[in-house]
This record gives C-alpha cells, structure tokens and sequence, in this order.
DNA sequence: CAGTGGTCTAGACCACGAG
DNA sequence: TCGTGGTCTAGACCACTGA
C-alpha cells in the first residue's frame, strides 16, 4: 500500500475504519479540523485524504454540515484505474486464472492512439488472464506491455521482457511492475462497447455464443513517460454489474 | 457556465484555449509558476484548475517536465457526469428528440439503492429522450425526479412538478433544473450493463433487436441533499464508445 | 544546475446547515 | 450563532527532469 504521504496515511486509516464498519453507512465522519488536530497536520492534507475516498464512492460531503459514508456498493468498481484485487477484494472473492503467460510477439492492435514508432519497433509482450469473482469468471484481459529496455534505479537499466522468466507477484501484474521496475499506474483512458461474444470469450466466460459482454479498450498511463500499458477486456455483466463514481 | 470562483475562470481560460487549438495535442502549457504571475494567485488555484482538466481528461502531467495536452478523444466522453451537450458537443452536431415531457407518474423501478420513503411516496416525475450525434441516435434516456417540493432563494418554496408545464430550456433538463430551482448535479453512481436490447429501445436506437447495448443506471447526485435524479441510460455504441478518464 | 510538479504548513474569509 | 466544508494566500521543502 502507498503510504509514503501524510494525506496516504489518513486515507489509508479512513478507509479501513469504513471497511472495518467503524463507521457505518450515512454515519458522520470526523471534521476536517478534528482530522487536522488528530494527524497534527493541515486542513489540505485531510482533504488531499477526503478527495481520494470521494473518488473512489466511499464518502460524500454536504456542505455546512460534514462527510459523510456511502452506502456499500452491489457492483464492482472496476472501471477505475485500480488493480483488480483491489477493487474487487474488498468485498469479494477473487480469483485469477492466468491463461497465457507472459510472451513476446508482435502488437497486434490499434487501441486509442496509434502506438508510436517505438513502440510499433519493439513489439509487445501479451498475456492474458481470466479473473473470477466469487468462482464467477467475470473478465478477460488480454494486456500488451511495449517490450522496452527501462531505467531503473536511475543508474541501471532492466529489459521488460524479462517478465516472461517469473511468475507474477501474487498473480498481479502491477505488483510485479511495480516491484521490479519501479511502474506504477497512475491513470487511465478507456472506450466501453457492448458486443457480441465470439465463441473463445464466451466459452471462457461461460456464457453462450453471442450474448452481450462490455468490451473495453484501455491504456494506462504510468509514472514512465511514454511507457503505456495496453489492455483489452471482456466482462460478463450477468451476475455483477461494472460502476463508478464521480 | 461556471465562473464565480477564480480556479473555475482558469479552468475555463485553459479550457477554451485547448479547444481552439491555441495550445495543441502533446504541446506544454503554462508551469504552474506562471500561471501564478499570469492570475496574480497562488499554486493550489491553479491545480485545482489543472485537476478539473485532468478529470475531464484534457491534460496530463509529468513530473520534473510539465503540463501537456491530451490527444483528441474519439469517443464519447459520456460516463462522466456533465450534462450530454456539455460532453458530446465538444466536437458533434448535437440533437435531442423528446419522446416522453415530464408526466407525474409513481415510482417504478429500483435503482442502486432503495428508494427513500420519502421518495417512495412523493412518486416522480418521468421524462424521456432520445440523443443523436451527428444524426446518429446513440443514446435512450429515462429520467426520474423525486416529486419533492424545493426550497428557492432560501425563502420561498416550488413544486418539481411544475417542470411539467414549461418545455425544457434548451432542451436541457440539467440547465432547466438550474435556471428554476437551483438545483446543480455535483456527483454520479453509476452501474453499467451490457445487454439485448428490447424491441422499443432498438426500434429508437435504429438498431436489430436482440443486438447488444450498453445499460446504464445512474443515480445524480445533487446540491440538494436527499434530491437524487435516477437515470435508465440505453447506449447504442456500434459508432461510438462511450469513453472516460482517470 | 534551474525549472517543474508533489506535498505540506499556518493561517484567512466565505457560504451553507442547523439549532 | 457556531461548526461545517469551499476557496484562497504566501510561503516552504522535496523529487524528478533535462541541460
């Protein structure tokens, strides 16, 4: 867990608190200046805290009379830009069944933007991974990471393509980015579409042929500059629906 | 638009800059330092600028470098919570077609959470509409308003139900809840389907029945407190997806 | 190294809500 | 009237980038 930042660590508590059920639905959160007097800390940094939870739908504000706690959510926030655990796991069980380990090959598709020369150049490397919630397969990803030599330490430099060697740190690819290569994600683009599913989806999902599936078009963008993470996705919304907030 | 505040007018500034092309895709704005000297204010103005350009997904940052523009998107930017002309007609001819004025009818449907007594017994207000772009129709609306009375002007009181009675202003429900009774949407919830459609919806949506769209349910969140607009959303994304930031 | 964005302090005034 | 969150000032130190 981030916690490098003062605002990360009140975060992180509060969040707990809310998951732990401290404080229950619609249930008044501390003020900000009891927050600030709490953390000895500044009212900016309470509310660098409180932008982080109300992006994610944990709180709500009302102005003149507090913060305040969401009521627990029926769907799986997964279009935001978190690790699937993360999302999913709060309230979940969650699975991940790794399909194709990561490989080298060519890129085989056009997402948002053109890819760039580099990254046309290099190639990717593809894996693909279905993930389950509550033994239901949920989502496929299909992800393609430009296949890049990456600074890391600011001295030594690490080829990406040695992923393919490892398994992944706890199935998660962006632990593993993070723990190696010094990656994080810190955004997000994505196209949503409803489609019908092939056969290969469909049978992974399981689901019939041809029934409606989300079909999501992502890129995320990371602390890197230029270095982008490409990833397509079929979700089965059958049994769980896909949410957000803003 | 909104103006009153000076980090809202630099948004703006920055804003209209980007749309007309003053500043183009991956060129540096302004450092924030500059931005200082240019308004006379201070660092967290401008950010505060900067996070509404980054949420809407018009900039980037990098550290250490700058601030950049965002490639064009390509798609509709419709699963934030901006009004659809707001979103869609940044680069579409935009078009709304009516097919239901506000009628008092009860409540039929539940949405992410149980509806309120309160709402339960007021019943609602319904609307429909039908969102073309480019000639295209793209989107089946259903809209329902709590049939509440509101406070205007702190003073005085109104009735929704009168929204019946006059047309739309510009045909923009947010825009007409604004204008008579101060009403602004400030958040969203929101779940997404994929789904068959319905011989009704794909009729309106020039589409195959049984062809698969998005399902959208939304729950607005407003300045009023317990005053939540509910939307049913049917998304035709054969041309267009239906796109967002992080 | 200078310039950039990321975090943070210690205050201030305001608009809103409720009693 | 008082406590709340919303906006804002005028600084500070840090980590990162590129020359």
């Amino acid at each position: 867990m981030k916690g490098d930042f003062l605002y990360q660590r009140v975060y992180k508590d509060l969040k707990n608190s809310i998951l732990n059920g401290k404080y229950k639905t619609d249930s008044k959160l501390p003020s900000e200046n009891e927050l600030c007097e709490s953390y000895q800390t500044t009212r900016l940094t309470i509310r660098q805290a409180f932008e982080e939870l109300r992006k994610e739908g944990f709180i709500y504000k009302i102005h003149g009379k507090g913060t305040f706690v969401k009521a627990e959510k029926r769907s799986l926030g997964l279009l935001s830009f978190k690790g699937f655990s993360e999302v999913v796991g709060e309230g979940h069980l969650v699975q991940t069944r790794i399909l194709q380990k990561p490989v080298c090959k060519s890129f085989p598709l056009i997402f948002f933007e053109e890819l760039s020369e580099t990254e046309q150049e290099v190639g990717c490397i593809y894996l693909e991974r279905l993930r389950f919630a509550d033994q239901t397969p949920v989502m496929l990803e299909q992800t393609y990471l430009p296949n890049l030599e990456l600074s890391v330490n600011t001295k030594t430099t690490a080829k990406l393509s040695s992923i393919c060697d490892a398994p992944l740190v706890n199935d998660s690819l962006f632990k593993t980015l993070q723990i190696q290569f010094e990656i994080e994600v810190v955004g997000l683009e994505q196209a949503i579409r409803a489609v019908e599913s092939e056969k290969y989806i469909a049978e992974m999902l399981r689901i019939v042929t041809k029934s409606p599936i989300l079909h999501i078009n992502r890129r995320y963008i990371t602390n890197k500059s230029n270095f982008f993470i490409y990833s397509t996705l079929y979700c089965n919304t059958d049994k769980y629906a896909m949410s957000n907030n803003f």
